[in-house]
DNA sequence: GTCTATAGAAGGATAGAC
DNA sequence: GTCTATCCTTCTATAGAC
């Protein structure tokens, strides 16, 4: 499916990627039925057949999209800004995305999981160069002393692991805190005050 | 299938168990097949279903072996050890496993991911009054002044988020850190500064 | 554009020979 | 205990009426 003309068709597109996205995220791309998107779509299996050529087509797009998102937070980091500030909005910025968007860090997720076969392209190329030269920025950092001394990709890594566990676990937290409470709720707090810490310049 | 009798037996049991923790981890359940598993464990099909019910039964018994070594590190923190050595040892045994252990690692990821509805029980049940105790105990240290204002539920998820990040998310970081690299080569460091950061009694 | 009906392939499980 | 052959269900995708 290239863009769509008319307003029905913009429409079902997006009640189809909609579905897609809420089935796909959970149950992965095989445990997945056109069936269950049908059905959450609102519309026959044949019918989304006419808008996607295929099951496959779906999954691929829905990734797509999500890479140009995943990446936006990371970009924004400013090396002519302050290097504790900036690193905490970007801490922020992915937090508030896992809270956003939990269904896409799922998906995400459920690629890496399986080894990134088909999004491991975006990861060696657009997302490593990109890494790689936030943690240049960050070693420099560190190097004149305005943070204190951490090895960049690990913290960055470490970034990744703390925020989007918010929404890839959050099955498990909810559990855990009581069906009431949000984990989210103090994540905040906790993050900031953790990564304060961490990045506090020597000595402490 | 109880418990297996002869030499043969446990030896296939075993098979079976190795090749089903390796498929099922990289796949999911819906993505794996039976094909798959026999092909890895060197036998036919009908012969997997000779030792076990059903593909479900398999899976099942994959998971109930997790779950035991799966919450044994956090039983191990010592009430009457000093705190910040206590929550250090049990960041570094966490680490451990997910590198000793990264099939079960994404094994238990994947079924987080899917909202846990085959290991629901566990969680509710065996898990939070683990975590609950031990969250209580890391309550009284802060409070005690003996570690920093540490907010116990998330220091727990942070652990988790962390360590576990390693082995899920093991391919994405080999990608940006480059083919030869060892992700988990600088964590141990990485993860041992921020935490003694993190814990040190205040004021700084 | 949307539906019902169905073709065709894949996968879990069983029958039965050895 | 292990295999080949096969049943039966599920799922993707298409045909064709409206």
């Amino acid at each position: 499916m290239t863009a769509p003309r008319t307003r029905i068709q913009r429409r079902n597109h997006r009640l189809i990627m909609d579905a897609a996205l809420e089935v796909f995220s959970q149950h992965g791309y095989r445990g997945s039925t056109l069936d269950q998107i049908a059905a959450r779509a609102g519309l026959s299996k044949p019918n989304l057949l006419y808008y996607f050529e295929s099951k496959e087509a779906i999954h691929r797009e829905l990734l797509t999209d999500l890479l140009d998102t995943w990446i936006a937070p990371l970009r924004r980091i400013d090396p002519a800004g302050e290097p504790r500030a900036e690193i905490l909005a970007y801490v922020h910025r992915k937090l508030a995305m896992a809270r956003e968007y939990p269904r896409e860090s799922r998906l995400f997720a459920g690629e890496i999981l399986q080894g990134a076969p088909r999004i491991e392209g975006f990861i060696r190329g657009e997302l490593k160069t990109l890494v790689d030269e936030k943690a240049a920025l960050i070693r420099a950092w560190a190097a004149a002393g305005r943070i204190g001394a951490v090895q960049p990709y690990h913290l960055i890594f470490s970034i990744w692991a703390l925020t989007q566990h918010y929404a890839d676990f959050d099955a498990q937290m909810r559990m855990i805190l009581g069906d009431g409470q949000d984990p989210t709720e103090g994540a905040e707090a906790h993050l900031t005050r953790l990564f304060e810490r961490l990045l506090a310049p020597e000595p402490r």
